[in-house]
DNA sequence: CTAGTGTGATTAAACGATTTTTCATCCCCA
DNA sequence: TGGGGATGAAAAATCGTTTAATCACACTAG
């Protein structure tokens, strides 16, 4: 049985409202019983927290997290980075899985509420938008989202991107995506596109609805395979090698997300890497503040980070580059 | 403001006792007072939970989750399956990030018991070993591990991957594990020695102490690598294919844990999988029973499946084999 | 000597739900 | 007519903690 505060009132033989007032340090305890009594706490190792705490006071000390899939291999450094900032405030994180289902999230989300959490982290399953919770609320998704509080820049990496591969001699790009329908994917999309000089050609495939033959693409005079995910820069790296091209020599590979696979490989994949603990971090913020009843910020945009692996290097054929593949991380 | 029992009992005219008695179906209620409030409670969507039920039943709903490193790609499908596990007994899931250390361990868990966690799964660090604490405990670690409650038969997991490969005809092997102080990797390594023919050579490396060149092991004869994990089977693979051998053709590679990469790369990645359902069902299992005080069983080793895909062939030079590479993935 | 002022600590109420106890009827039968 | 169940619902206690209100006492100033 765990120590309550009544049996250190007790055995003190002082009021119980006098031990929580040392505590907390509020209310008038004398420097002599409030030495006795941290003392006592101190030995029997009392933690107030519990339920009594969170029904007296109205907060939990707990923040939800739902994720629409946790077993993405992106996920774990969300949760990961969403779980230190929560520590450091003191906060615990209570995790919820939509599978991809709104009808799941929504369920999700009134469990969490149910068992009292402070606010929701909400990273919505494509295609849904939360809103109207009685709950402070930080939704992580992507610019175009209305609501959202806080994402990468998925537009900027994207620029960022083909400007890398661009500045690297290619002028035959292709943009691998997932699924259209993912906002974030399209954003990066976009911004790929949105850095295209007017020379470069790329084309863009969407892997759920059609997976073109990468080799062929290759032989067909693409230099460059820009994916909005180290998943799928991986399914294509590991197809242009079995099929004998040589990486970066023949083409070359970039991902999204710094997956924790992208630096073990050979060669490294270069990646555009979000920057999770900030992104964390404002979320948190983003609650804290609303439990103060503070007005909100802006919704926040975090750059990314281009992170220079082996996997991408100078196009075949290009006068300006002659160099070897580069060794280790760079950044910019 | 969520509705409270008093809000419904209040605009009923009812006592909160008769509400909350329709609730649980307890008490001596009417039919007719029945269905008027559970009409009510339906039609403003209230549920009960929150800390005023956990302070009166002692019970919180919450389930502690404490994990080595939520980043590890392993740990997702960890979390999921716990998550699926807990939902379908209807608790809730907090998780912890001990960060490989075991200082942040144990303050990992006085904060989830802090939080009145009804019980705590933990998957320890290597080389620490949970006990004593007050609140029902479910460890999933390694057989070897004293205290340990469900694991996945790692050492099994290691014979069968070693059969398998023997089976293709394979004779010179590299056995590839991390550290020497994960219980896991020394019992899967042990499983795979275990498995041996006579005839067979295997040589172990710890890449935690030194890397082998992997090309350089293939040309020195070696047929095929067996790692403890995706990730190192992943790294092997990528380095051999980038070196221009093929996979499977000249060489084979088998790895552990299915990650989430595995099935996507070009050859699939043979490997063998947890049963995580399973396991995870055993461990909530396990909580539950202890919060009912019965005596606990004993501790559950579930089978590691081998799924074979397209990275593990026929050893070169096997006269019995000569078929090509399987595709698909073929379970036993 | 009394009223006012600190000081240190106790009492009691409150939070939201469950559960035990009590209460008020109504009905039946002796 | 008056006890004895049975029935339906309210009252009250309880869980652990915080906090506002209160109290007892000493000391000082008028």
């Amino acid at each position: 049985m765990q120590p309550k505060l009544k049996d250190i009132a007790k055995e003190l033989g002082v009021s119980t409202a006098t031990v929580s007032n040392v505590l907390s340090g509020k209310g008038r305890v004398s420097e002599e019983t409030r030495r006795l009594i941290s003392e006592k706490i101190r030995e029997i190792g009392y933690r107030p927290g519990g339920p009594g705490r969170a029904l007296r006071t109205g907060r939990s000390g707990v923040l939800g997290l739902v994720l629409p899939d946790i077993s993405n291999p992106l996920f774990p450094a969300f949760a990961q980075a969403i779980e230190a900032a929560a520590s450091r405030t003191g906060h615990g994180i209570l995790i919820a899985d939509s599978h991809g289902d709104p009808t799941a999230q929504t369920e999700a989300l009134e469990r969490i509420m149910q068992r009292g959490a402070d606010g929701i982290v909400i990273v919505p399953c494509r295609g849904t938008q939360v809103s109207g919770l009685s709950l402070p609320t930080a939704i992580i998704d992507s610019a175009a989202t209305p609501g959202n509080s806080v994402c990468a820049d998925h537009f900027q990496g994207g620029r960022i991107a083909v400007e890398h591969l661009q500045a690297l001699g290619h002028r035959r790009l292709v943009l691998l995506g997932h699924s259209r329908r993912s906002s974030v994917q399209t954003a990066r999309i976009a911004g790929m596109q949105a850095a295209l000089a007017p020379e470069t050609r790329a084309d863009v495939y969407w892997l759920e609805e059609a997976a073109p033959d990468f080799a062929a693409l290759a032989g067909d005079g693409a230099t460059a395979f820009a994916a909005t995910s180290d998943l799928h820069a991986l399914t294509a790296l590991t197809r242009l090698q079995g099929a004998g091209l040589s990486v970066p020599g023949d083409v070359s590979v970039l991902g999204f997300d710094d997956l924790s696979f992208s630096a073990q490989i050979t060669p490294g994949l270069t990646t555009l890497a979000q920057n999770m603990p900030e992104i964390a971090a404002a979320a948190v913020q983003h609650l804290l503040l609303q439990l103060e009843a503070v007005p909100l910020p802006a919704p926040r945009l975090v750059p990314m980070k281009l992170l220079v692996r082996g996997s991408t290097g100078p196009a075949p054929n290009d006068p300006k580059h002659n160099k070897t593949t580069q060794q280790g991380d760079v950044t910019t």
